[in-house]
DNA sequence: ATGAAAGCGCTAACAG
DNA sequence: CTGTTAGCGCTTTCAT
């Protein structure tokens, strides 16, 4: 591996010259540019990124927090991050912290130690003020979650309110009856902004009841056990709205047991619009736009390390209803091919 | 941020001593160490580790290659790995190579430049000779791929033509007449090997045809039209082997789409044992040690990252068939509280 | 427009 | 057992 000296040697100048190029600082004649670069061709010769760093500031090293990379949400925003990092010439280290803000503590000492550029955090643990402390030392956007007490955290999110509401008239428009939802933790903002928006249209309805609304946490299982509860009380519920596709997947899998069969008795929508298709029959769900949310949360993450400053702190994006098989009625069996 | 001239400073020795405890390398005397360390406890000093790479050599930084990280058999190596990573104070960083040669050539230059310390493999598109190659610049660990001609190369993968017997078997038990087998790309090692053992049984039975083995690509989508060329064909297929969970998924949407009732017309087993339940009805499948191969891979990546010698190059992991639905006579309905 | 020189914070001979 | 010193490869004033 040859160094900024070798270069500089061959194209007879001296290493700041060499440098100014590689950083395109400061004035350098066209001429002495053109020889220098033509030396760093014939060497081969890349700047060392350590070496960079150490003078400099810079890693170009961001981290990805997730709370559970076994939820294919988090991998669907993972290759999106990943992908415009890559684009953007930095480096992605991932980190699943479990729900675990014992974890998450300990990888932002890392990061800070590490000098990592910036963070992307997914989180439903680590509290405002926690963010605000660490977002001093090193910039951070949140991506799915927001705290709107705290307006200075930037964050990405989408318009879950909205896509409640999408479900809930969609499931009223095929027919229900009786919507019991599913909701995940209530100190999430986004499992809360579902929840509302639930609420919002059932509320006057008259089969509404609170106690249609069950607890879950964002996975399979307490979403399974909510299911098999909820139906004990309810046995009459005929739409059901989860809180998210994991939680959709845990209920068909409840109802399936208990043997209802969905959409025919009961009709199932999710939240989320992951892309792999988890279960037959295929989750009508809320497609949140996960690639743009990874991108754009990029995007914003390298602005704050640049200091430059955002539009707007916010980001609400836009979502859409998925209609599949398991909300709609029964069509006559049809298959591609 | 303190120094280590600082902590030298404050402790009254120089900074070779205090790296020297540090690095717990030469001889340091009991009493200087302690004065050291206590200055630095005091200092809250931390050793920047870019500094540490740029002087030494080792950045505590290993890469995760995988092709497709929307492939949840993927999120579950990656949680392994960076479990094992993390504990061992190693950083990941993760590239999604979407099965592109060319991504895979982009990162090996990067680690280079980079100096990632080691990179675990899972590549189904690089060969032996490549790998071979950047090998010798940079320590590989292989998993869920191997090459029988290349020994050197060290992998962790399991035993996939037991796995495939296990699958064949039951299916035969289960009273099957007419099993079929949806592989994986032939230039897989992993995908052959099913392949192979599914053929061990097979070939031998008085229903078996070659043209019972349709090609997939490790994908749903590809699955799904193989099955649903498969059964144009062979309408009276009443098994099928799918190479791995996800293109199991992808056949049973083809059969679900067809018409036909899993398990009761046809009876369907996997491969890989991802823990995300996919589908309902819930996939029998051959659970590899996913969470074990991860951290045996980061293991045996540490040793080579110390050069230190491996007792066995290849290491082939134990399968276990887990029995759901999927494959089994439907069951008095009963469901779990 | 270019160069000289002083670091960034640490490791690793080498010398005592 | 400990200190001195020379880098690692680059960035960045400060001169010229």
């Amino acid at each position: 591996m040859s160094t900024i000296r070798d270069v500089g040697k061959m194209a007879g100048v001296s290493i700041a010259t060499v440098s100014r190029v590689i950083n395109k600082s400061g004035y350098v004649k066209q001429e002495t540019e053109k020889t220098i670069l033509q030396a760093m061709q014939a060497l081969n010769y890349e700047p060392d990124p350590i070496a960079r760093s150490l003078a400099g500031k810079s890693t170009r090293t961001i981290a990805l927090v997730v709370p559970d990379i076994l939820n294919p949400f988090f991998p669907e925003i993972a290759k999106a991050v990943e992908k415009e990092a890559s684009r953007l010439g930095y480096t992605v280290i991932l980190c699943n912290t479990d729900n675990s803000l014992d974890k998450e503590e300990r990888y932002f000492q890392v990061f800070e130690q590490k000098r990592i550029d910036g963070v992307i955090l997914a989180s439903y643990t680590l509290g405002a003020v926690q963010i605000k402390k660490w977002q001093k030392k090193i910039p951070i956007v949140v991506i799915d979650n927001r705290f709107p007490q705290h307006p200075t955290i930037v964050s990405i999110i989408s318009h879950n309110r909205t896509g409640a509401h999408l479900v809930v008239n969609h499931l009223l428009e095929q027919g229900c009856r009786k919507i019991a939802h599913i909701c995940g933790p209530m100190g999430v903002y986004s499992a809360k902004e579902r929840y509302m928006g639930y609420e919002d249209i059932c509320k006057d309805q008259d089969w509404f009841s609170p106690h249609l609304i069950v607890q879950g946490d964002f996975q399979i299982k307490e979403s399974y056990q909510a299911t098999i509860g909820l139906f004990k009380r309810h046995p009459d519920v005929d739409g059901i709205f989860a809180g998210n596709d994991i939680m959709a997947v845990g209920a068909l899998k409840a109802l399936v047991a208990m043997g209802m069969s969905v959409p025919d008795e009961v009709k199932l929508v999710g939240f989320d619009g992951i892309s792999i298709p988890l279960v037959v029959p295929e989750l009508t769900t809320v497609a949140q736009p996960i690639g743009e949310m990874g991108a754009l949360a990029m995007h914003h993450l390298v602005e704050l390390i640049h200091k430059r400053p955002l539009a707007s702190h916010v980001q609400v994006l836009d979502v859409r209803l998925i209609i599949k098989e398991s909300s709609t009625t029964r069509a006559s069996k049809e298959f591609v091919t």
